[in-house]
RNA sequence: GGGCGAGUGGCGGAAUUGGCAUACGCGUAUGGCUUAGAACCAUAUGCCGCAAGGCUUGGAGGUUCGAGUCCUCUCUCGCCCACCA
């Protein structure tokens, strides 16, 4: 037996693929076009984690499984450079994030190398070099002038260390007390700050109807339309001594009913009627109480407000002219809606909360039904009363009825309502892409030219956020001064862009990687896009899905893509845990060092057991052992050729097994199971592994079958098989077809049919093609275990289901 | 609280349209090879039972000749969102 030296085998094969480019992706091929994307990983300075690898390798696999059946496959790769975990890195290293990036991206590259992942390296991308991100930039520029990208004051996660921070980029922290930041576990809160945003509700409609042009899971669908969280209603306006306060409600038709309205310690009503407010110094104390509680301190707590002693507001539809009591309280969010609402004690669950703890009236508009009665609030719909003219309507007829009414009186008008929120785009940061626009010396606001773009971000030592939580390119002032486009003095944007910027669109540029023109050919995006499947990670099914799907859309309206939708199938990964079943983290000690295990067993072990360990999509343990199973697949393998021989004399169940793993496998490989294909390529070799001998052309077409899974050995083995002396980039393996099989050769017959005596599982009897219902019939009743269990009944009826099982009624 | 998904051996997991549940791998046991172990090879292995036989896909019902698969109820776990008016 020969010695399976898998580093010898790897070093070789890859030298020859990379440098002679073998997974080229070919623009405007005859060939039909497969488009697979994977997520790009950022780079943090470490060697490729074993998870991205697991994350890589089945989409990897069936990228060459697509190519072998004859398309013209984009596999692409890069990387998402900006953002925090850079510049975390070069901090610890006492680098810059450039020179963290550059060796970064060099190990990751390597790592992806070795691990043969057929990728086409042409087409490599890095988001942080000034070619890609001037088309960032230039992108920005088009949402700024379409009035998508604008400046507001936004009550953003605010950390000292790290400026401000994302919803995402957010945790509770671990005594569940307050925030921490997701990178660096830093003490988080709320501030107001001017920030850049992306107006992103703008597209909402879009971004739902347009789920009908796509082919996601289900699942991915509801979890969009979730996210949007788009809700009809109608937006009422209450008179507040002179002052207008509008609220949105689902649920106009019991306006009736409202016996409180309540608003966010932010609303500006509060600031124009102090004056009025004779507990003024109790509401202030309240809101700025209210500002440093963190949401789970808000979520445990009983609901709190203050009244606003002094003031009320008028029912717009009321006879009685009721005065409404007004609450600050802080369960009403500043940033959902308008800020207020009308409570409805009798009909919605909060409300009738807050309304029990400071004494509010309860007032029933919706007759309760019978088994309702004891509860103190009903949601549900149902007839009208104590509603004026309104009394006795369904409450479904009655919304629309109130709707028409306030808005003949223009005091309100049907409304819809989103919880996605223009999404903050700017960062207090240093590693990221400058945003391009100038500030005139007016106060005005420009944009940088596009004969001036890139704006390079300067290379600076000291790139850390100083204690006021400014971005770092304040203090560089030779950078940030600049002239406007009459000449006059003028300063720069310092705000960067946050991390999702350039992964927004980065799947346009492996399509067109040198361009240098525009972010991407039109041609060759009316070719490649769009991306048929789409592989990531599960958690970033709602924010990023969605907001790169807005990004592509304005680029449409833009006219700069050819077509509005960029993922036709998306699919998630599940994760891999450490050994012990927890995540896998330094704290625990469970992490697996994918550079030892490529070391030890080689990558087409660690590729195959990638695959096998189980379904794509869900999460589970590492196990050593089942790595060690793999790499002794691959060693058997390896050592089969000694049976390989002109004259074997196969049989032909060997015939029959051979297609039938060819069938089962093009069946797994087309649904993305990779794990049962690695057991089809078990139980073929376990089968051949005991022959006498292997024809040559059986050998060849195995190889063929396991080349996505081992790579490297099945590259060695084929071209030793087919004696190539000198490499030639044609006769590699992984240019050839797949094989096909012949149907009827699938066929098993079956000899030992499995009898069912009212159900049950009671004997076999041998069967031949000969038999008939008839036949059979006779063989039955001479079986001695269906004597036994018929025990002298009657059969009164057989129902035979071909080749397949018979089931006697007694 | 809301949404989504999942429950199958000791473990990871297989099971076209309902048709022999537990493929494949791990683990375990026994034997071989070894001074011994590791590694490797062979055989066995769902559970109870000496056996005949019985039981088994989270639980309870139902449809069916036949249910892991379809229907109703229920329990448990995971993920995401969460005072969203």
């Amino acid at each position: 037996m020969e010695n399976y030296n898998h580093r010898q085998i790897e070093d070789n094969w890859k030298e020859k693929w990379f440098s002679d480019n073998l997974y080229e992706a070919v623009d405007f091929s005859e060939k039909p076009k497969k488009y697979i994307l994977a997520e790009l990983p950022y780079p943090s300075g470490k060697f490729l984690h074993v998870g991205h690898m697991m994350r890589y390798t089945v989409p990897e696999i069936y990228s060459r499984f697509l190519r072998m059946r004859g398309y013209n496959v984009l596999f692409p790769m890069g990387w998402d450079c900006f953002g925090l975990p850079a510049e975390t890195f070069a901090q610890k290293e006492g680098i810059t994030p450039q020179e963290a990036i550059s060796k970064a991206t060099k190990d990751y590259k390597d790592a992806m190398m070795s691990m043969g992942y057929a990728i086409d390296w042409n087409r490599e991308i890095n988001t942080s070099e000034p070619a890609y991100y001037k088309w960032t930039q230039k992108m920005f520029l088009v949402l700024w002038k379409r009035g998508l990208a604008k400046q507001q004051e936004m009550p953003v996660w605010w950390c000292e260390e790290l400026g401000v921070l994302a919803d995402e980029e957010v945790l509770p922290s671990k005594d569940g007390k307050g925030k921490i930041s997701e990178r660096g576990g830093y003490p988080v809160k709320r501030k107001m700050y001017r920030q850049w945003v992306l107006d992103i509700p703008a597209y909402a409609d879009r971004l739902i109807d347009d789920l009908g042009k796509v082919d996601y899971e289900e699942s991915v669908k509801i979890a969009q339309k979730n996210w949007i969280g788009k809700k009809d209603g109608a937006l009422v306006t209450f008179n507040v001594e002179g002052e207008s306060v509008e609220v949105f409600t689902t649920r106009p038709d019991t306006l009736f009913g409202v016996t409180f309205l309540a608003i966010s310690p932010q609303h500006p009503v509060i600031e124009k009627l102090k004056e009025k407010i004779s507990n003024i110094n109790d509401v202030s104390e309240y809101i700025e109480k209210s500002k440093n509680l963190t949401d789970l301190e808000k979520q445990t707590k009983i609901k709190t407000g203050v009244q606003l002693i002094g003031v009320y507001a008028r029912h717009p539809l009321n006879s009685q002219m009721t005065k409404i009591p007004v609450l600050v309280a802080d369960y009403i969010l500043t940033d959902y809606g308008t800020g207020a609402i009308m409570g409805v004690p009798a009909h919605d669950e909060r409300d009738y909360e807050f309304a029990v703890k400071y004494n509010l009236e309860v007032k029933k508009v919706i007759e309760f039904p019978q088994d309702k009665n004891d509860t103190p609030y009903f949601t549900g719909e149902g007839v009208v009363i104590n509603s004026e003219e309104y009394s006795g309507q369904n409450s479904q007829v009655c919304r629309q009825d109130i709707v028409k009414k306030i808005e003949s009186l223009g005091l309100g008008k049907g409304a819809t309502t989103y919880k996605l929120r223009p999404q903050i785009f700017s960062r207090q940061r240093y590693w990221g892409e400058p945003i391009p626009l100038i500030y005139k010396h007016d106060g005005n606001i420009e944009a940088v030219t596009e004969e001036n773009l890139p704006v390079e971000l300067p290379v600076m030592k000291d790139f850390l956020v100083g204690k006021d939580g400014k971005s770092p390119l304040e203090k560089n002032m030779e950078w940030n001064t600049t002239i406007d486009s009459e000449g006059n003095p003028a300063k720069r944007e310092t705000d960067t862009m946050p991390t999702w910027a350039g992964s927004n669109w980065y799947y346009m540029r492996y399509i067109d990687p040198h361009n240098t023109v525009t972010p991407a050919d039109v041609a060759k995006l009316k070719y490649w896009l769009p991306v048929d499947l789409y592989f990531g990670d599960a958690g970033h099914t709602t924010a990023h899905l969605l907001y790169s799907r807005f990004w592509f859309k304005v680029l449409y309206d833009e006219g700069i893509v050819p077509i509005d939708e960029p993922y036709m199938y998306r699919m998630s990964g599940g994760m891999l845990l450490g050994e012990d079943g927890g995540k896998m983290s330094k704290s625990r000690g469970n992490v697996v060092n994918p550079k030892d295990e490529l070391e030890k067993h080689g990558a087409d072990a660690l590729r195959t057991y990638l695959a096998f360990i189980g379904p794509y999509e869900d999460t589970y343990p590492w196990n050593p052992k089942g790595l060690h199973a793999c790499a002794k697949l691959v060693r058997t393998i390896y050592n089969l050729k000694t049976l390989v021989s002109e004259k074997a004399d196969e049989s032909a169940e060997t015939t029959r097994i051979l297609n039938k793993t060819i069938k089962n496998m093009t069946e797994m490989m087309d649904n993305l199971k990779m794990n049962t294909a690695v057991s089809e390529i078990m139980i073929f070799t376990n089968h051949i592994k005991n022959l006498a001998g292997i024809k040559k052309e059986t050998w060849e077409t195995f190889l063929v079958l396991i080349a996505p899974f081992m790579p490297f050995t099945a590259e060695e083995l084929w071209q030793e098989s087919n004696n190539y002396s000198k490499w030639q980039k044609t006769n590699s393996i992984h240019l050839q077809m797949w094989p096909k099989y012949n149907e009827e050769l699938v066929i098993e017959k079956i000899t030992e049919l499995p009898v069912q005596i009212n159900g049950k599982l009671r004997s076999e009897v041998t069967i031949s093609d000969k038999d008939n219902e008839d036949t059979l019939k006779q063989k039955l009743l001479q079986d001695e275990r269906v004597i036994k269990h018929l025990g002298g009944k009657e059969i009164k009826k057989i129902i035979y289901v071909k080749d397949k099982i018979v089931n006697l009624i007694a």
